[in-house]
DNA sequence: GCCGTTTTCGGCCCGACTGTTTTCAGTCG
């Protein structure tokens, strides 16, 4: 998408005039900020512009004249002559080194310019030289941390997964809850927020002796790192490999501390502007009217004080929610305890785990509280993950009646669905014929081979596949997997058409490694009215669990419990599915 | 470079920390 390529240029154009301290020091904001839109833009800039020309793209946020011929010079020529020419002027590798903790523009221009350093390889040599400390402005301590910055960025792994993340977090939360000084405590940042990545977890907590609070923190059996300890506050590492900031705070600041260190920056940056424009100011002490404090205790003072409806975390990105906020239309998001069933569960019945497999899921489903639970098992395509035949799905399904009239006995009210992942070939045809297809009560396909197909046939593919009566559910309908795999290349504007006008459902997968859909696409759908389900492809009984990240990144889609198919009964579940 | 229900000019988010200074610039979240 030409968005993100543009925003990316307008970042770095922001970054080099930044080092270059030009004259109009706001001229760089400009452009970050219109790189922030056009990244959580859903319309594409090069259609935009294709619609309505220069006059179009000034109707972007953000964009006015000299940005909008830039966009229009990058769609023609696809580049920006202006960043030519900064890098011409100073050829370093700023992104590479902004990535050192403690280094920004300015001081990497000075590196540049006394010693010459255009990348971190330079700056690595020229460090370890002992070069760097004698430097006007910089020094001994400087020079250590840049070597600390560079080791620091060799071993990092980055970002972790949610799902890797938050259980952490809650166990570490509940250990703290055991100290009675503490009397508040909750996540903050993107944890709390719940995005699919997680770069450092933060952690608030209200208590009357923080010392003791950051004492026992910091003093934790997984803790391998202390980063650094002050009187209120703690930053550590633990021996997962993931950072972790504690906050101690009084009881009268938690509401602000908490909307502050919640995020996102672009939220936050928002919501100040609103206050600065009512003459107040917000921070995360409070939301003052000069130096008489109005709001603080909790968030929803401060979004009330701001002439705000209160906002879900998962929604706090600044892409919308705030316009949304002030006319008090905010979604009444899904949650977790909508979900009645999970229609995406494999039982391994080809590879011999046969009826056992399939009763633990149905205990697993009925101990989550579902009403329903759908056996979907992999097809003969599928060679590999040991997807069955015709004639296996034929045994199964007898199986499956059998096993529904046991559980019958036991909870009348609860149901197994017997459905397939059946396998979307290169030619869109599906991997099972039709009648034995017609014979489930409901078919999930799904792209598993052939993934680099270009944009117009792989497109082309899964339409033809949503076109077929038998098919239900398209299964992680773009293919990515988050830091493994990017999407297949795909039209996801045509494929919301069709699946709109074939009825064809769309697969939140909840599985931490896919959320596929992504919460932009979410949005998507949901503005285009196609319909949605969520699913885990727990492929043990456990996984089952992964659907609160589903869910969180439905929340984080816009999504109400209306879009979601699996917030309904199994009777009316089974009449949106194709089949009669 | 962009923007406007106080503004077409004069603003543009806030506070803390660090390391370097001798009163502050740069960086971070």
């Amino acid at each position: 998408m030409v968005n993100q390529e543009l925003a990316k240029i307008f970042y770095e154009i922001a970054d080099y005039l930044d080092m270059e301290g030009n004259a109009v020091p706001f001229k760089s904001i400009a452009f970050k900020k219109v790189a922030n839109n056009l990244e959580s833009s859903n319309e594409d800039a090069g259609n935009i512009y294709k619609k309505g020309g220069l006059k179009a793209l000034m109707e972007i946020s953000g964009v006015g004249k000299g940005i909008a011929f830039k966009i229009e010079e990058y769609l023609k020529t696809g580049k920006i002559k202006e960043l030519i020419a900064l890098k011409k002027r100073t050829p370093v590798d700023l992104g590479g080194l902004m990535r050192i903790e403690g280094l920004g523009p300015r001081k990497i221009k000075i590196l540049y310019q006394k010693l010459g350093v255009r990348n971190i390889k330079d700056l690595e040599k020229t460090a370890k030289a002992h070069k760097i400390a004698s430097l006007f402005g910089f020094g001994e301590k400087t020079e250590k941390n840049i070597l600390e910055g560079i080791e620091f960025l060799k071993r990092s792994n980055e970002e972790f997964l949610l799902g890797e993340i938050l259980p952490k977090v809650r166990k570490i939360i509940a250990e703290l809850k055991n100290l009675k000084e503490v009397k508040r405590i909750s996540e903050a940042g993107s944890v709390r927020r719940r995005k699919e990545t997680i770069g450092d977890a933060d952690i608030l907590i209200v208590s009357s002796n923080p010392k003791k609070v950051i004492d026992y923190f910091i003093s934790m059996p997984s803790v391998v790192k202390v980063w650094a300890k002050g009187s209120t506050k703690a930053s550590i590492r633990f021996k997962d490999g993931f950072d972790s900031d504690l906050r101690v705070l009084s009881e009268k600041q938690f509401g602000s501390a908490l909307q502050y260190f919640t995020g996102s920056k672009e939220h936050n940056i928002a919501l100040r502007k609103i206050a600065i424009n009512k003459g107040l100011k917000l921070s995360e002490y409070g939301l003052f009217k000069g130096p008489k404090i109005i709001a603080g205790k909790t968030e929803e003072e401060i979004y009330e004080k701001l002439g705000l409806q209160w906002i879900p975390p998962e929604m706090r990105e600044n892409q919308g929610e705030i316009e949304v906020a002030k006319i008090h239309k905010i979604p009444q998001l899904v949650e977790l305890n909508n979900i009645k069933g999970d229609l995406h569960c494999h039982s391994h019945w080809g590879d011999g785990n046969g009826k056992e497999g399939i009763e633990n899921l149905v205990k697993m489903a009925i101990r989550i509280g579902y009403e329903y639970i759908g056996i979907s098992d992999h097809t003969k395509f599928l060679r590999i993950e040991h997807g069955l035949d015709e004639k296996q799905l034929a045994e199964q399904n007898k199986a499956i009646k059998s096993l529904n009239s046991k559980f019958y006995i036991l909870n009348s009210n609860f149901r197994i669905l017997h459905g397939c992942e059946a396998n979307i070939l290169a030619d869109g045809s599906i991997d099972i014929k039709d009648e034995a297809l017609a014979k489930l009560d409901y078919v999930i396909a799904g792209v598993h081979s052939q993934m680099k197909m270009s944009k117009e046939k792989m497109t082309e593919r899964i339409i033809k596949a949503m076109e077929n009566p038998n098919v239900d559910i398209i299964s992680h309908p773009t293919g990515r997997v988050i830091q493994q795999r990017d999407e297949y290349e795909i039209d996801f504007a045509q494929i919301l058409k069709v699946a709109k006008e074939t009825g064809t459902i769309l697969e939140i997968n909840a599985s931490p490694v896919r959320l596929d859909l992504n919460d932009n696409n979410i949005r998507k759908a949901k503005e285009m009215g196609a319909k949605m389900i969520i699913n885990t492809d727990a492929h043990q009984p456990e996984q089952m669990r992964f659907m609160e990240y589903g869910v969180s990144q439905a929340r984080r889609g816009w999504a109400e419990k209306k879009d979601i198919i699996n917030t309904q009964s199994v009777e009316k579940i089974l009449a949106v599915f194709k089949r009669p």
